[in-house]
DNA sequence: CGACTTTGACCAGCGC
DNA sequence: GCGCTGGTCAAAGTCG
């Protein structure tokens, strides 16, 4: 099996039969020929131990150390010789059959330089140059796929048959044709699951809506017999629409009257995800007081049309200011909090920070401090610092001010993992169970890392900087995304984990890059991490969404038609993680650029070895610095 | 003297 | 209703 080189590597088998990218062809796993003879780049070694994993499709059996996938090119003149393809070492290789010709490389990599219909070159980032871009990350995925499929002839026929390259390109761009129209309709057919989902989860809170109504009205009456209708409101009760949860526990209009304490601090969210509407209730969701004739909503009390009566046509109009207090309001009390160690009283993060007051809190021997921002008048963010050896530092709102460049690490950290925390509460009606789907599947890397407390009386996304991999948290990630780590013993469990990860990993992936703030916070401290002390900490997230995607891949042959939004996504979320993916030869395999091809949406480098007949494509990503 | 910290008082929410 | 607790205020103290 391939040892990692940290080069995201594909098959170059598929370079020239595109086709077989996307095709549900028989597993072909390809095996990398050197891989014991292989020397690794010592630095491209030290990126695999930070946490690089293996994508080879053959990881269930064996995990490979890395994530690279070293792909033999094959030569077009072994086409009747796959069943030996796999003893690539080129050493050990006969000359004769095994060696592909450099020209023959060439020339199968330079056609695609100069011939517009070449087949993998549908989207527009041929215009990549080679990455002059600073040594940086270099991000070595080997996906796993099955590309290298039986039908290699094209291959050969290529280059020994000396059948144009017309044909070719007409076949392949037919098969392309077809991938495309299967991923399409694939698309198509998720999206119309999505909608399937959407409509059922509405059904069912409009029934359970409909349901608590009934309820509440049968009780009402009761209680209005007993009472001097004390309540006249019973018909209609706006609060269900805005705390159903809360309604349906309460279940009595005298309850009413605590809704707004109630409803913001002493329900248990983790009650159960169909009280989903009450998550989002509790911080920050209009609730109904009718003591006080008016909406409030946990903490404050907003009036909002004291003393309107209420009607079945008002809801859509609270439906609307619900959705917008919601958001308000949950940006309001969002909290970030950030662990560290620390001897200082505080962190050093570029703002300037004024104390205002200092509690002991009952049970804790480390007062806690009250910090307000003093930047600018008004600024809500504030924080709260506590323990002697491990400094809490809570963040709450966000900066109305400009930042200065020192404080703009922190904010943005905090910033990030506040939308990320209200897009998780906020954008789905799970609730608890997104929270904790978010904490598992957003931070598939790094779940040691940050953590979402949904029981919390606001929602506070905790980023801890203070650990090693805590064994007390989430019950080590692996369990959906452990992917076998640079020497990290083999896991068979992984085999099957791997089964889970096409569904969420694409998730998983687009929650992650509302995360890179997590992601930049290790940066910011990278003494007081650990293990993840090394600079790679962000590659290691990004190598983990890789993997998972190759993984996922690999996992299931059905599901390489995802592939492109896939690796689409992983690289959309370099982008906005910022991470520099970069390329660049082996040294150990005296690696020459062949040239740059655009593939997906994402240019590929080309990379071939001077004595080898192997080749690997690497992802290359430009542009950041 | 201004900025900042300290610290006790105050207030509101929450649990019993 | 009462007490506890968290959070805030503001006066007094400290420091540069």
């Amino acid at each position: 099996m391939a040892k990692g080189r940290g080069v995201l590597s594909i098959d170059s088998d598929l370079i020239s039969t595109t086709s077989a990218f996307f095709l549900h062809n028989p597993t072909v796993l390809n095996s990398f020929p050197d891989q014991e003879n292989d020397i690794v780049n010592p630095k491209w070694k030290q990126l695999a131990t930070t946490g690089r994993q293996t994508m080879d499709a053959t990881s269930a059996r064996s995990p490979p150390t890395t994530i690279q996938f070293p792909v033999k090119l094959r030569n077009t003149n072994d086409a009747r010789d796959d069943d030996d393809d796999e003893d690539d070492d080129d050493s050990s290789l006969p000359s004769d059959n095994r060696r592909r010709t450099v020209i023959d490389e060439m020339d199968f990599f330079a056609r695609k330089k100069h011939d517009d219909g070449y087949p993998i070159t549908n989207n527009s980032t041929d215009d990549l140059k080679d990455s002059g871009s600073p040594a940086g990350l270099e991000l070595n995925v080997n996906t796993g796929l099955n590309l290298l499929t039986t039908n290699t002839s094209s291959d050969q026929s290529m280059v020994d048959d000396g059948i144009s390259s017309n044909m070719e390109d007409k076949r392949a761009k037919s098969e392309l044709a077809v991938l495309q129209a299967e991923a399409e309709r694939m698309k198509v057919e998720n999206l119309r699951l999505k909608d399937m989902l959407n409509q059922v989860t509405n059904n069912y809170n409009a029934l359970q809506m409909h349901l608590v109504t009934l309820t509440r009205d049968q009780k009402s009456h009761h209680k209005n017999k007993q009472h001097d209708g004390k309540n006249k409101n019973n018909g209609m009760v706006p609060r269900q629409f805005m705390d159903l949860g809360l309604f349906a526990a309460a279940g009595d209009t005298d309850d009413l009257s605590l809704s707004t304490s109630e409803g913001g601090r002493s329900r248990d969210r983790s009650r159960s995800p169909g009280n989903n509407v009450e998550n989002n209730n509790e911080d920050g969701a209009l609730v109904f007081d009718q003591d006080k004739k008016g909406f409030a909503r946990g903490a404050d009390h907003r009036e909002d049309s004291p003393g309107q009566g209420w009607a079945s046509n008002k809801v859509a109009r609270l439906n609307s200011a619900k959705t917008i207090d919601q958001t308000e309001a949950t940006i309001r009390k969002a909290r970030v909090s950030v662990r560290a160690r620390s001897e200082d009283a505080m962190i050093s993060d570029g703002c300037q920070w004024r104390k205002y007051g200092q509690k002991l809190a009952k049970g804790n021997p480390c007062p806690r401090a009250y910090y307000r921002c003093t930047m600018a008048a008004g600024c809500p963010v504030q924080r709260c610092a506590e323990d002697r050896t491990i400094l809490i530092t809570t963040y709450e709102g966000n900066h109305n001010h400009p930042l200065p460049p020192a404080a703009m690490a922190m904010a943005s950290t905090t910033s990030s993992a506040a939308r990320m925390l209200l897009s998780g509460s906020m954008s789905s009606a799970d609730g608890l169970l997104n929270s904790n789907f978010l904490t598992r599947t957003l931070l598939p890397c790094s779940s040691n890392l940050a953590t979402i407390s949904a029981s919390a009386p606001f929602p506070t996304v905790t980023l801890d900087l203070t650990q090693n991999p805590n064994p007390l948290q989430l019950p080590k990630q692996p369990t959906q995304f452990q992917f076998p780590f640079p020497n990290a013993p083999q896991d068979p469990a992984n085999a099957s984990a791997t089964a889970l990860l096409p569904q969420i990993f694409g998730q998983a992936l687009y929650n992650q890059s509302k995360f890179s703030g997590l992601q930049m916070s290790q940066d910011m401290e990278p003494n007081r991490l650990g293990q993840q002390s090394q600079p790679a900490s962000q590659q290691n997230a990004l190598a983990d969404s890789l993997a998972a995607a190759t993984a996922a891949i690999a996992a299931d042959p059905n599901f390489t038609a995802a592939l492109a939004a896939a690796i689409t996504s992983i690289i959309g979320g370099a982008h906005q993680n910022n991470i520099n993916i970069k390329v660049k030869p082996n040294p150990e395999r005296e690696e020459i650029k062949l040239g740059i091809h655009s593939f997906l949406k994402f240019p590929v480098q080309i990379w071939q070895s001077r004595k080898g007949k192997e080749k690997r494509l690497a992802v290359v990503e430009k542009g950041f610095a």
